[in-house]
DNA sequence: AAGCAAAATCGAAAATAATCGAAATTGCGA
DNA sequence: TCGCAATTTCGATTATTTTCGATTTTGCTT
């Protein structure tokens, strides 16, 4: 064991330093806008760590990457600058609205892991900049809890809590179509919801529903939402279901469509073996996250 | 009185797991289990174990996250100021959802007592049946929380705070116009939300201003939201003015037009003769809660 | 009801930990 | 070698948590 004595001044020359490579790096001829990234780099691996744990401590942060807990809390002050996070005294933290909202969705906490994961795949579908649109419900929140940390997004939603959730992130516009509230799914819906999207086009729709059935297709306990949900497929490009496996074999009240409408269904693994082949027979391409 | 144990301080120096990195830790003789929790992770993960669990005792939270009880106290004494729970003897429990909703208009919490006053006598100019138009802003929250217990209203709001208040209380039709969201004020602006408002009719609106003075008249901060503010007071047939103290003689940005557009301001007695006779004599009846 | 003891809270000082400012040091490229 | 900028060091400052005694509340017994 090295004995920490905070006099001896060459001490650094026996520190362990993983990171560097001795080998030489070749000369450029330009030279590069920014001469060290270094920092830049572990500044997003900070940012990724506090997506990850949602808060990080500075002592933590120093250990982890090896530089002076000053270093961390500078980098912490830039992004803190840049609206990424929010600083506090042992640390730093995300802003949690999300989580603090996440709550507010009260019904529907079953099956939450198998929600979460397909809410990863389906983020895993969209890319930085792209324009999307969010159904209401539990499965979609989760879509848009995975979403947080991109750049660039517009997302068209019709569920306060998405709204809520997405609109406080830096690098979200969010477009919320007008209409009737709804409290028990927090979302909006009637003729003037869908009104909104005429016009408007985006690269993908993640569509919820209550059921999914090869013969009845997509079915929903209220009709009101069926307007809405026709002209969110109207103007998406991509239509992708998201519903976890407990909802597949099943039929609700009103039917909106065939399966047709969609383009693929992200679920859990939950799925059998028959149904699967049923749904992808129909031309739907299924994802089992 | 029982002796616990909570000042065993110095225990074994010498942890059997090898330090990865033993660049610097100077002198730290006590090292915790687990390193302390952020002050803000902490009062977040309190208020997750009230959702879970509805109450919650200071001494098993002082136990659970290894702090002393006046930690936890003041803990428990500044989610009740950011009006998430209610504190008692024991411990604390959580508010109703409505009332965690209103906690969610984030910033403006000054002038409370004065808001939540003219949000009382504003709801007073309102009757059963009867509907009504509600801007965002933390006056009107107020209003709308005044409002609470009524019967058969039909409110139309672009505030999302609002809309989760009320659409979950019985009585309440709750309609929003779509548009594009913004985070600081929890609401939606632009021109689609103008459009919603064409062909709609209302007996009252109840508008929020940044400032009021008798010569620039209603001026805003930003831009966007002009536009559903005309569309507001073009669809109802009475414009009440709620408004604070604080913000009459003052100007901001851009201005929505003069004093003839309302037809009462709600304020508080804080309100100074001179500027109450400036505004009586523009036409506008002033009434101080 | 009234009274009493245990438990909980409050206020403020003390202890601990983290931050800030500014000077010194280091790494890297020209 | 120099220079620049990122990083570290160190003392002073600030924030947070704990300690401790006084006070209030609660629950139980009479």
């Amino acid at each position: 064991m090295i004995e920490r004595e905070r006099k001896v001044r060459t001490q650094h020359v026996a520190l362990p330093r993983p990171a560097r490579a001795p080998r030489r790096r070749p000369r450029r001829m330009t030279a590069p806008a920014r001469p060290r990234l270094l920092g830049e780099v572990r500044r997003a691996k900070i940012l990724a760590w506090l997506r990850e744990e949602g808060s990080a401590r500075v002592r933590a942060l120093a250990d982890a990457f090896a530089v002076s807990e000053v270093t961390v809390r500078q980098d912490l002050e830039k992004l803190e600058a840049e609206g990424h996070i929010v600083r506090e005294h042992g640390g730093a933290f995300l802003k949690s609205v999300p989580q603090q909202v996440r709550a507010l969705a009260l019904q529907h906490h079953e099956n939450m892991d198998e929600k979460r994961r397909i809410g990863r795949a389906a983020a895993a579908l969209v890319g930085d900049g792209e324009t999307i649109i969010l159904d209401s419900g539990s499965t979609t929140t989760e879509v848009a809890a995975a979403l947080i940390g991109r750049r660039d997004m517009t997302v068209v939603t019709n569920a306060l809590n998405i709204a809520l959730m997405l609109g406080a992130e830096p690098g979200f516009e969010v477009h919320m179509p007008g209409g009737h509230f709804k409290a028990p799914t927090l979302s909006l819906s009637g003729d003037r919801s869908a009104d909104y999207f005429r016009g408007l086009f985006a690269k993908t729709l993640f569509l919820a529903t209550a059921a999914i059935d090869v013969e009845a297709g997509l079915t929903y306990p209220a009709l009101s939402d069926i307007a809405v949900k026709r002209a969110m497929i109207a103007a998406a490009d991509r239509v992708c279901l998201v519903a976890d496996a407990s909802k597949i074999a099943l039929r609700s009240f009103t039917a909106l469509g065939g399966l047709d409408l969609v383009h693929m269904l992200i679920t859990d693994d939950r799925i059998r073996d028959a149904d699967r082949a049923a749904i992808e027979a129909a031309g739907v391409e299924v994802i089992v996250a």
